[in-house]
RNA sequence: GGGCGUGUAGCUCAGCGGGAGAGCACUACGUUGACAUCGUAGGGGUCGCUGGUUCAAUCCCAGCCACGCCCA
């Protein structure tokens, strides 16, 4: 006997260990004709913890791989984390922080060991986690960013866009963060707005005493750099200026003006300061008119040597109100202006970022870029939504340099080796070097290798193929790759699914995935998006703990519709917890009734209508959410179970088989029951990928020893042809007779306990046929002691209601009251005297009638004749009534 | 400035060329032996605004308003 309550807790921790035995989350890349079906988990950061927006993706995930299993393929869903390499040095350097050391004081080796400790301690927590909601991630497979196979991968590809000219070395300006002295990609930059301060400073022209040039500039420090000014070519207010020569107040440095499109004549005074060394565009200036680079800042932002004395050695804020005052002091500084302007910050540090200029290792994405863009143009990889393909070009077709090297230790080092003239040796170990090196040389020379590491999404491009073994040639590299579908957030569309496109392409020589569904953002039930200082955080684990991890799966997964975001809200999840519970309670009923599944089944052999019905509506049901999951239109897979399991197989069946169970029919009452558990059955199977935890608890249960297999590795089978559009219509009959019943008794305040008797006046045979049919549960349902078919006026003082073509009379003798009775049919006859207007405008319409497709209009006509038919009859009990 | 998206019941959202829907909330009634984490019934909407296309527009098109996100 189930107990009276699901208990979630106990439940989950029980059956995911059994699952975790039995290995039925395992892919078995011997299984002979199975399709495979695989999806890459996107590795979470190892530092990380789950989220409510790891629960909606890993979710979702897990909903398609158990869907999948369900439907026999051979499953892989690929776990792991990556290294995260400046989230992760970071961590560790804060513990290290806390003994007062820093990495330098362990130096890089120890460093590195630190960290590794720190992995095999408290790192990964987010698998554990994962384990909670349910995940049934393959996880013998899992996979690190940092591990051998995959660092072998990562220096392989590494070396071979070497050799193609596809990586290279280069002194370009990068985003510097002078906090964590490292590079980092323009990804990883956080454009913040404000409002700062635009400066106005003068510079005064060589040779012509008084005449002076104003530059704006956010960022005054910068002027310690500048090596020109630029003005439009084609302002004539400056036209005579350009050849001519400034001399840099402060620094003494004499300065070329120059024409350049890029200043703008309408922005401020249309000239422009150039600082080739510490501005993006002025990069470009400078290189255009040859302009000096001269760079005024150390790694830590501070002045350098190449400023005046008095300079050197301060802060980059400080020297901006130590220039300032200087301008001022002097008679320079002509104005300063508020400027609503955006401001680079590291989104891991959360300082201000410099452009600086550094030697570093970049990708040419944009050759790289080219296949994966062919592919999604010609449908090899599909985004759903569609939409964001747009996205998608747009940030390919403009790809900038990536620049992957960072100056941290924790990460993949670069496989190159500087000889002692700086020659670079790039090669996939340090003998390879050493040999490439001697053979340079024509002699043994000490080699030094680069110190900088990779970005992490380097090696978490590789993850569909490294994690599968490549470069070697491995059976699961065959039968897995591509894989069918990634599914990630739009925000790492740019930082990952891009690169995994260009890095899959180059590797593998083909698409590493079919689709890629793009889903949702989690935000708090107000639509702000979650964050730790706004202190809006709704903890996954904390909502598992309280409605069971079902109902936090299918909330996410009711809410998944695609391109909206998700406002979660506890009261939701409270929802569909309860949707645990009606299940729960639905199959105890089963229980107490004996209703056991029989193996011999065949759904399409049952007799009665009422099982006839049922079993057409669960194959109805099962085939919906199967065609939704297919089309990752999952809010409607969840609806499609959730409104059948409640509204048909609780509300209406277990209704209907009620009166069977208690009744003497003992053929009907052994189908019915049989029916009820292979329904309920249905149920359990088609709600698995959403609620595996409870699906598969009552599946044990309910089964008893007789089951063979868990519900995880159930297949979903087909029910064949069972639909039965004759018993649909019967019961949607008894179903709105029932209501009516029902309707008019709530209306008119009838007792509920009263039991009435129920006059059908006008009822066509057949009609009269299924009241017989179906006069137990009728009866029941809407509490009733009789029912007849008659076709005189009714008793006096009766409650009526249309069905059909039928006029329902309940006698109220002494009870009714005639006035509200009145009021009621009223109410109804207006409802239907507004649909018939409108119907019969529509129908009076020549152009209607003459352009309307024949299907359409012949509806209209049946429609309205259907309304008219009600009306007449309502009328007519109007009438009765106040005959009385 | 460019792009994308969203405005439908009090709230959260489905739907999307021919009958306005769900869940929650709300109101009334209800301990009928599965379930009060429940049942039955009910109220509630100029489908953002303005035009256009169409026999027909919440749905398609254009413009506008409001909000959100991404990129510059």
């Amino acid at each position: 006997m189930l107990d009276k309550t699901y208990n979630a807790a106990e439940v989950e921790q029980k059956l995911y260990a059994r699952w975790e035995e039995s290995g039925v989350f395992a892919c078995n890349p011997k299984a002979d004709g199975k399709t495979p079906y695989t999806i890459m988990m996107p590795p979470p950061n190892v530092t990380g913890t789950l989220h409510m927006g790891h629960a909606l993706t890993f979710t979702l995930q897990d909903a398609l791989i158990r869907f999948h299993r369900m439907q026999g393929r051979d499953v892989l869903w690929q776990p792991g984390t990556d290294h995260a390499g400046i989230a992760t040095q970071m961590v560790v350097e804060r513990n290290l922080e806390k003994e007062g050391k820093t990495r330098h004081d362990l130096g890089r080796e120890k460093f590195i060991e630190k960290v590794w400790e720190w992995k095999a301690q408290s790192g990964g927590a987010i698998i554990n986690q994962l384990r909670r909601l349910g995940a049934s991630a393959d996880w013998p497979r899992e996979r690190f960013t940092m591990d051998d196979g995959l660092s072998a991968a990562v220096r392989k590809i590494f070396v071979d866009l070497h050799r193609k000219g596809l990586i290279y070395r280069d002194k370009r300006l990068v985003n510097w963060d002078p906090k964590l002295h490292t590079a980092i990609s323009d990804l990883e930059v956080d454009q913040r707005e404000t409002v700062g301060k635009m400066w106005y400073f003068r510079y005064p022209v060589e040779g012509q005493e008084g005449v002076t040039v104003t530059v704006g500039t956010t960022r005054p420090e910068t002027m310690l750099g500048d090596t020109g000014v630029a003005v439009h070519p084609d302002d004539e207010r400056y036209a005579d200026l350009i050849g001519k020569h400034v001399v840099l107040p402060i620094v003494g440095r004499r300065i070329p003006i120059v024409a350049d499109e890029y200043a703008d004549p309408e922005k401020g005074s249309g000239a422009v300061k150039i600082t080739p060394a510490h501005d993006f565009n002025d990069f470009e200036v400078g290189r255009r008119n040859g302009l000096e680079m001269i760079n005024v800042l150390d790694r830590d932002a501070r002045i350098n040597e190449n400023a005046p004395e008095g300079y050197i050695g301060l802060d980059r804020f400080e020297a901006r109100e130590k220039i300032v005052a200087e301008f001022e002091a002097q008679g320079l500084l002509e104005k300063v202006e508020e400027n609503p302007m955006t401001v680079p910050y590291g989104d891991r540090s959360g300082v201000v970022i410099e452009p600086w200029l550094t030697d570093q290792w970049f990708v040419d994405a944009k050759t790289l870029a080219q296949e994966p863009i062919k592919a999604v143009e010609e449908g090899r990889t599909r985004f759903v939504p569609k939409q964001w393909e747009k996205t998608f070009f747009e940030w390919m077709r403009n790809i900038q340099p990536w620049c992957v090297s960072r100056q941290i230790w924790w990460g993949h080092q670069v496989p190159a080796w500087f000889g002692p003239d700086g020659e670079i040796f790039v090669e996939e170990t340090e003998a390879e070097a050493q040999g490439a090196a001697d053979k340079h040389y024509g002699k043994t020379v000490e080699l030094t290798r680069d110190t900088d590491v990779l970005d992490t999404w380097f090696s978490s491009a590789l993850w569909p193929f490294s994690t599968l073994g490549w470069p070697e040639e491995t059976e699961e590299l065959k039968r897995y790759y591509p894989t069918d579908v990634l599914v990630t957030g739009f925000d790492i569309i740019f930082f990952w699914v891009a690169r995994m496109m260009m890095f899959g392409h180059y590797g593998m020589d083909e698409v590493p995935f079919k689709d890629v569904y793009i889903h949702a953002l989690v935000r708090d039930e107000h639509g702000q998006k979650m964050s730790k200082s706004k202190g809006n955080v709704i903890d996954p684990l904390t909502l598992i703990d309280e409605y069971g991890a079902d109902a936090l799966r299918f909330t996410l997964v009711a809410m998944a519709a695609q391109g909206r975001d998700i406002k979660m809200s506890e009261q939701r999840v409270a929802g569909y917890r309860n949707f645990c519970t009606k299940i729960w309670n639905a199959a105890r009923f089963c229980e107490m009734n004996e209703c056991r599944p029989d193996p011999a089944f065949q759904p399409a052999g049952v007799t009665s209508t009422l099982n006839r019905w049922i079993v057409g509506k669960a194959a109805e049901t099962a085939a919906t959410v199967a065609k939704a999951v297919e089309e990752y239109k999952f809010n409607e897979a969840a609806q499609a179970a959730y409104g059948f399991t409640w509204n048909t197989f609780c509300d209406w069946f277990l209704e209907f088989a009620k009166p069977v169970f208690h009744g003497e029919d003992e053929a009907a009452k052994a189908e019915t029951r049989a029916t009820a558990a292979w329904v309920l059955d249905q149920i359990l199977v088609m709600l698995h990928p959403f609620m595996p935890y409870l699906t598969e608890e009552l599946w044990g249960q309910i089964g008893g020893t007789a089951r063979e297999s868990m519900l995880a590795q159930h297949h979903w089978t087909d029910a064949g042809d069972v639909a039965d559009a004759a018993a649909a219509e019967e019961m949607d009959w008894v179903v709105e007779l029932i209501s009516s019943v029902r309707s008019v008794r709530s209306e008119m305040n009838v007792p509920p306990g009263a039991r009435l008797g129920l006059q059908l006046k006008d009822a066509s045979p057949e009609t009269v046929a299924r009241m017989e049919r179906h006069a137990a549960l009728i009866k029941t349902l809407a509490r009733l002691d009789s029912l007849e078919a008659v076709f005189e006026a009714p008793a006096k003082g009766a409650a009526q209601t249309v069905v059909g073509e039928a006029t329902v009379i309940l006698p109220l003798a002494g009870v009714i009251d005639v006035d509200q009775e009145k009021a009621r049919l009223e109410k109804e006859l207006k409802k239907v005297e507004g649909e018939i207007s409108k119907l019969s405008g529509k129908l009076g319409n020549e152009k209607f009638l003459a352009k309307a497709p024949a299907d359409v209009v012949a509806e209209q006509r049946e429609r309205l004749a259907d309304a008219e038919g009600t009306r007449d009859k309502l009328r007519d009990a109007y009438d009765r009534l106040a005959a009385l």
